[in-house]
DNA sequence: CTCAAAATTGTGTATGATTCTCAATAAGCT
DNA sequence: AGCTTATTGAGAATCATACACAATTTTGAG
């Protein structure tokens, strides 16, 4: 969980036989401007890149994202939506957890260094090389427990 | 989080109004007679009550397993795979956490009640009626460290 | 700086999980 | 027992995501 300049993503790209193209380092740019608890579909990122005048393909977003993902760059989310979401994956203090509705998809981001504490405890553990740890609840909303219409 | 019976689990269906099926308590009944640790797919549920003789459509097993993790009744886990997967809600001390190869998908189960209570405190800050709480742990298992080939 | 090897991109297409539609059936209430 | 309304099953439809491949670009070596 570091903060990435472009030349901190090449090197770590090349340590891994890969390589710093513009698309990536644009989409990593993207995710760094975002405010703080912003989180973006394959195809939200597709539409912003558009309006920016730097249009890079939905698959080459598809693969990215993936790629940044699973070298702990960006936070993959899965709400209750069909689709993942993505988010930089910040480190200590501004890492944070989600509460979820299960009806409506609100979304409350919380911090929690205890939660992170046994996340990196637990894969010390076991041998793991952590990732991303994430504490996510699953629940109903105020308005939603209120709501008379089931379903 | 609580353990059903069919009669619990009728009144908790009728309350809103809603019905008590035999699919249902079919369902139901598969993942409590489930070893502890195992999750199943829509279509691992589908097979698995073909070979019972007590066959269910496809259609009706999505329905039946959103409708229960939306009663917390099941937990939706999502791991990197492209489905999800189900198990039974165990209420404590029974209740678990994920660590999850993101290469290998390999998981590990491990119980921890502090996660536990900061996700009921959560909840409780912000009026939400808990349904499911865990920590995901998204990491690299000592074997993919090792491994040489990329992605 | 130049070049070859190998990774990456974009376009179009394929896949596969999940949802939807709708007629037939069955649960729950009076 | 009968009526209302939720539920089921079969198949078709959707939609996010992955794939194939030719063209292009990055990297590292010389």
């Amino acid at each position: 969980m570091a903060i990435y300049t472009p030349n901190a993503l090449k090197s770590e790209l090349n340590e891994r036989g890969w390589r710093l193209t513009p698309q990536r380092e644009t989409i990593l740019k993207l995710f760094q401007n975002l405010p703080e608890g912003n989180h973006l579909s394959a195809e939200d990122i597709y539409q912003k890149l558009q309006d920016q005048g730097e249009p890079i393909s939905l698959s080459t977003i598809y693969r990215t994202v993936k790629l940044m993902a699973r070298m702990g760059i960006l936070r993959e989310l899965e709400f209750a939506e069909d689709h993942k979401h993505y988010e930089i994956n910040q480190p200590y203090p501004y890492h944070h957890h989600h509460l979820i509705c299960v009806k409506c998809n609100k979304t409350v981001e919380f911090k929690s260094d205890a939660a992170l504490k046994i996340g990196s405890k637990t894969c010390e553990k076991e041998g793991f090389h952590l990732l991303d740890c994430q504490l996510l609840i699953q629940a109903i909303c105020p308005q939603c427990q209120r709501s008379i219409v089931p379903e």
